[in-house]
DNA sequence: TCTGGGGTCCTAGGACCC
DNA sequence: TCTGGGGTCCTAGGACCC
């Protein structure tokens, strides 16, 4: 039974690893974007301090960014989770488990012997990290996953602690001071809309809300609330989902690049999603049995009236045959496509996901039965051009070829670690 | 004009059953 | 046609996370 938490994070993450290959970046105001060079999803030190918030849109924030000089990048997903990768790796050497939680952060279960051999493991943690990828963490030690985030939160807002919170030490008394510091909505767990809520009972921190009783919190929270205040209280209760456990559903969806009005566009692009999450789903070896399509206009257009519209199909064997999937996938298509709407956003979801080798296969549908072999042997040909000459190697007519439909991805950076052409070169 | 993508978990309410 | 409690299962939608 371990008897403390580390959270690992990494501070700013998509900015750091621009920063890791172009060290010019340092104490300048950064920003990345997200997909389609929409809003703002990570922010250097300098950038926050400029005012700008977290998804920001960038024509929101043109004035700052040209007044001071932000520099400012695409997303280059690539490139960040290989780095992201790296991290972890790094981080099993210190620890024989590891908790993925998401591509910036870990959870690692401890049990050392006294409280101060903690932080002298922490600091260890970080300098190998910064010594293997050049990226900063920050690290926060408690006896609960939730009190570990708010220890990060220290860990992070404090220069003085060197990017190192450790509540192990610390009575709940004296964890008590700490939270009375911590505004309820920066607690793990309780968002804006419930520390709104929160806030008409008076709850504005993290210590109301553990002098608060259960049944009120309950009341305000449901069971969620109720889990996140025994944390607080040193009362682990967050059990983990299991590491990289296969996905119950699979989501692939993009903004386009301008707005699309043509079927035969809308086409390409549901095709072209399909494809990438069939991709996913033969990775973790497994099949769907549901499809979901679905196709917006803009929520934010004030000329045009909004449209959106979604349709799902059971397959009558679950699978994970690109083909299949696009076949139904177009045919639901039209049937939702509206003309004369300007479309924003397409997407498509893989549902009712069970392991590949549980297929139950039709009564009476014996001919398609019977192709389950042969289309495994295609897909595994198809992944297998993939893995070794690259994504846009080989493809399916459907998903188009020149894809006008697509993003903006303008500002992007070289993938440095994973393109053997897009090396960094020194000088 | 320009506003991300990909997940998890929980709840309320409806349909259905006896 | 009305009366009633008690249960399960499914789905849509909301809240949250990064």
């Amino acid at each position: 039974m371990p008897t403390m938490f580390a959270v690992v994070d990494c501070n700013n993450f998509f900015v750091s690893c621009e920063r890791a290959f172009n060290p010019g970046l340092e104490n300048k105001p950064v920003i990345v974007l997200s997909n389609n060079d929409g809003c703002a999803v990570s922010r250097s030190n300098e950038a926050k301090a400029l005012g700008i918030p977290m998804g920001a849109p960038l024509f929101k924030i043109r004035d700052l960014v040209q007044e001071h000089g932000v520099r400012v990048f695409s997303s280059n997903f690539e490139l960040y989770g290989d780095m992201s990768s790296r991290i972890m790796k790094t981080l099993e050497e210190f620890s024989p488990e590891v908790e993925y939680y998401s591509v910036d952060e870990a959870f690692i279960p401890l049990s050392f012997y006294s409280a101060d051999q903690y932080e002298t493991w922490a600091e260890k943690v970080r300098t190998t990290i910064m010594q293997y990828t050049g990226i900063p963490v920050s690290i926060g030690i408690a006896p609960t996953r939730t009190l570990a985030k708010a220890a990060n939160e220290f860990a992070k807002k404090w220069e003085i602690c060197n990017g190192v919170f450790s509540f192990a030490a610390l009575s709940q008394t004296q964890i008590n001071y700490y939270l009375q510091q911590l505004p309820v909505g920066d607690v793990w767990g309780i968002g804006y809309t419930s520390a709104r809520t929160l806030q008409t009972a008076n709850i504005y921190t993290a210590y109301d809300l553990i002098q608060t009783s259960e049944l009120t919190v309950r009341k305000y929270l449901k069971i969620m609330g109720v889990r996140t205040r025994a944390e607080l209280l040193c009362i682990s209760c967050a059990a983990f989902s299991e590491n990289r456990a296969p996905k119950k559903g699979i989501l692939s969806s993009r903004s386009f690049g301008q707005r699309v009005t043509e079927l035969h566009d809308l086409e390409e692009a549901v095709a072209s999603y399909i494809d990438t999450a069939c991709h996913k789903l033969r990775k973790q070896h497994s099949v769907a049995r549901f499809l979901t399509v679905y196709i917006r206009s803009s929520y934010y257009s004030k000329t045009e009236p909004y449209y959106g519209n979604s349709m799902t199909m059971a397959l009558p064997i679950a699978s994970n045959y690109t083909p299949t999937f696009i076949q139904y996938g177009l045919q639901m298509l039209k049937k939702i496509f509206k003309p004369g709407v300007r479309y924003a956003k397409a997407g498509v979801f893989l549902s009712e996901i069970t392991p590949q080798h549980t297929i139950q296969q039709h009564l009476f549908l014996q001919k398609e039965n019977n192709q389950i072999g042969v289309r495994q042997s295609i897909s595994d040909a198809v992944d297998a051009v993939r893995n070794r000459y690259g994504r846009s190697s080989i493809g399916f007519a459907a998903a188009g070829i020149h894809k006008k439909w697509q993003g903006k991805n303008e500002q992007r950076t070289p993938r440095y670690t994973t393109h053997l052409t897009e090396l960094l070169t020194a000088y």
